[in-house]
Parts: structure tokens; C-alpha cells; sequence
DNA sequence: ATCGCAAAAATCGTATACAATAATTGCCGG
DNA sequence: CCGGCAATTATTGTATACGATTTTTGCGAT
């Protein structure tokens, strides 16, 4: 959905009220809709509801947001070896697709897209393994780092990240797993310790314009 | 929700319809509330919704069935040994008075309530551990966990389950995380190795039946 | 008797309307 | 001038109504 699109972009931020008229105005759609669209994101773990006030794009605590990259430890590093075992040629052709993307999204200055690219190369790898459960479960993983990469993020360049996903695909490339597994673990603790996992607190701003500017 | 319960318990096999009027009727609630909850459901995997044609109980297939148990067997036996290192004693009482609960379930015949219960064994599990992350994965596996016996289990006793958990209750009573690991290692093994992972259909019943009788 | 097609029934998808709850505003008293 | 209470406004929760799609059923032809 468009809106789950807007959340990984960093379009709308953590915290940011999703009020469904207000939603349902900006897409067409009835409210109906929105609600469904909302309660799916509140299973991803995108947007909290309380009931009776509404939806808001989640705000990831410091000790969920360790959570998260906890698990993501747990399933990444063996999802990265199967991926090594099994990857095809037409797999690493879509994965390079997906890094030559990337770079040109960061070259046009579209960090968001970049963002959110990058993560579905993570998600690329857990489908190359043939593991859709765990794919699964790590699609919700990336989309709650993508939160909290716009929470804790220190660094404003993402280059670090272009490195790293490029090692994985050789890695890949070469049938290694076992390299495999050990980029995507060292690749794992890079990217948590970028964070500056301290509160802070966003800043928010309309939603009307984030989505339509 | 309640009919959540009734999955879990087995009162409605796999491939059973779950009609929106039909549950609603049984719940005496609204197709608007019913729809949610099996959006719900559907999400954690328990039913799977076709277009225009409604929601029925999931049937797993063998290769989801497989993927199931190798992403327990990812998260559960690190969370296990974290449990290990946090349980307190509070914690363990906990856990005893869950398997009092199994084991009576066991005794009195109530074969789907035991199922349920053992499950819910793992799940504290990963609440003593402090990972609300993680704990989710885990519930969802779990849910699909009780599908999968639904449709693959060979025998009918459960006596080897309580064992596993007996040998776990000791090895968080006495703080032992490498023990924890290995013991929820072998557990996860010995439930995979007692499926018989060929295709089989379930027969399916009348829904209203299994819910009130 | 069987197959195919058409009409009817059932079921789901979406929109809208109403009720319940929370947030806001304005007023009054201190 | 400030704080608290009440009425108003806004927003969500739930039910219902209508349209679309699918499934079933019944009839007729081969």
C-alpha cells in the first residue's frame, strides 16, 4: 500500500496521528479501507492504535528497537548462508538490479527511496533462501528498522550500507556461505551501531503535505 | 478471541469455511467485528482469505510446515537460554503451574486444551526472556505449530511433551542457559520428528457444531 | 443419463449512517 | 489572570445497506 510506502520513505514520521478521514481523503478511499490499511500496519508493528484516539506511525522504544535488531541477528545470518547455497544467477541479477537502484535513488538525493530499497534487498535474500515464513517475519523486521533508523539514525550518509550489501552479493555469487553468513552478521551489528539509541523525540509535521508534497 | 481458542484447541480442523455470517451468528456480533478478526487471523497465518470467496482455516502444506519448525528452531533456543539467564523464581512457579494445567488437561481427556496449554509453555518462554519481539514470532509459530499437528501428527499421545518441559523448568530453575539451548534444541527436533510430513486432507465438519458443542 | 448454460441464491467487498468516546473550546468563578 | 467544568466538536467503533462476484441449482438439449 501507498501509505506503507510513505512510512519506510521517511514521508511520515514516528509519531505522526494517521487519522482515517483525513487518510481516506488523500487516497479516495473510504474509511473502510483506511481501517484495514491501518490494522494491518498496526500488525507489522508500523503504527500503534489505541482505541477510542486513533493511529500513529509507531514510535519504536530504544529497548524495542534493540529487540528488533536482536531478532534480526537471529534470522538474517542463517537466512544469508541458505541464500548462499541455493542463489541462482537470475538471483544475483535482481539483487545487482536492486543495488543499481539503490545508488541511483542516493545520486538523485532520494534517501528515503534509498532506504527503503535497501531493505528490500534484505527481504530479497530471505525469498533467494526459500524461506517465505522467515521472510516474512523479516520484511516486518526491516520495516521497524526503517522506524527506527528515523528515530536513532547519527550519520545522514548511507554509503556504509552500499559496502556491505555489495560483499553479501558476491558472496552469493560465489555459492559461499559461509561468508555469507558472517557479512550479514557483521553487516547486522554496522548498522546497530550507527544508531545512537538515546530518546529523542520527532518532530511532526502535516500529513496531508507530507504525502502529496 | 474465542475463536482463535477454537483453532488452537482443534475444534475446527484445517480447510474448515469460516463464514462471516455464520461466525457472527455464533458470536452474536457484527460481520463488520467478525471480518477483523479473521483479517487478524489471516495475518498470524491461522486462515487464509480468498477473494470474494471467504476465510478458511489454514492448511499448511509440508513445505510450509518445514519452514515453520526451522524458524523456531532459529528463535527458540537462543531465547531459551536468554530465559535461562533472566528466570526468577516467580517466573518459575509460573511455568510449573502451566504444566499442573497440561497435565490435568491431559487427565481429563481434554486433548486440544493440553495442546494449547503446551504452547502457551513456549510463549512464557520468550515473555521470561524480555523479548516482546521475538515473543510474537514465537506465538505465530506456535498457532501454526497446532495447525501443522492438526494435519501431520502421527500418534495420539503427548507424553514425550511434558517430559521436554520438565527437563526446560529444571534447566531455568537452575539458571543453566547452555542446557536451556540444548534441551529446546532437541525439543523442537523430537516435535518435527514425530510429523509425518506426507499429504493428507482432513475432513472437515460443521462449523456451528464444533464451536457450541 | 449427462453435460452445459442460465437463473437464483448465497457470500463477500465497500460505502455510508449512527452511536460512543475522547478532545476542544468557551465560560464562569475564584 | 488562571483553573476547572460544561457544552460543543471531532474522531473512532460498530452496525447496516447496497453492489459485485461467486457458487449453486434447475432446466433443457444432446
Amino acid at each position: 500500500m501507498r501509505l506503507t510506502e510513505a512510512v519506510h520513505e521517511h514521508r511520515v514520521l514516528p509519531g505522526m496521528k494517521l487519522s482515517e478521514d483525513e487518510v481516506g481523503d488523500v487516497f479516495g478511499v473510504s474509511r473502510t479501507i483506511v481501517r484495514q490499511a491501518l490494522r494491518a500496519m498496526a500488525h507489522e508493528g508500523l503504527v500503534t492504535i489505541e482505541r477510542n484516539r486513533g493511529a500513529f506511525v509507531a514510535k519504536p522504544s530504544v529497548k524495542e528497537a534493540r529487540e528488533v535488531f536482536e531478532a534480526r541477528a537471529l534470522l538474517e545470518p542463517q537466512t544469508a548462508r541458505a541464500a548462499a547455497e541455493r542463489a541462482t544467477p537470475e538471483d544475483v541479477q535482481i539483487l545487482e538490479a536492486h543495488i543499481t537502484e539503490e545508488h541511483r535513488a542516493l545520486a538523485e538525493g532520494k534517501a528515503g527511496l534509498a532506504l527503503k530499497l535497501s531493505g528490500s534487498f534484505h527481504i530479497e535474500i530471505a525469498r533467494i533462501a526459500d524461506q517465505r515464513t522467515i521472510e516474512a517475519f523479516i520484511q516486518q523486521l526491516v520495516s521497524r528498522s526503517s522506524l527506527v533508523i528515523a528515530l536513532y539514525w547519527q550519520r545522514r550518509n548511507a554509503l556504509c550500507e552500499s559496502h556491505a550489501h555489495h560483499a553479501l552479493l558476491d558472496a552469493l555469487r560465489r555459492n559461499d556461505p559461509d561468508a555469507a553468513e558472517d557479512l550479514m552478521k557483521g553487516h547486522l551489528v554496522d548498522l546497530l551501531s550507527q544508531l545512537n539509541l538515546r530518546e529523542t523525540q520527532g518532530s511532526v509535521a502535516s500529513l496531508r503535505e507530507a504525502l502529496l508534497g
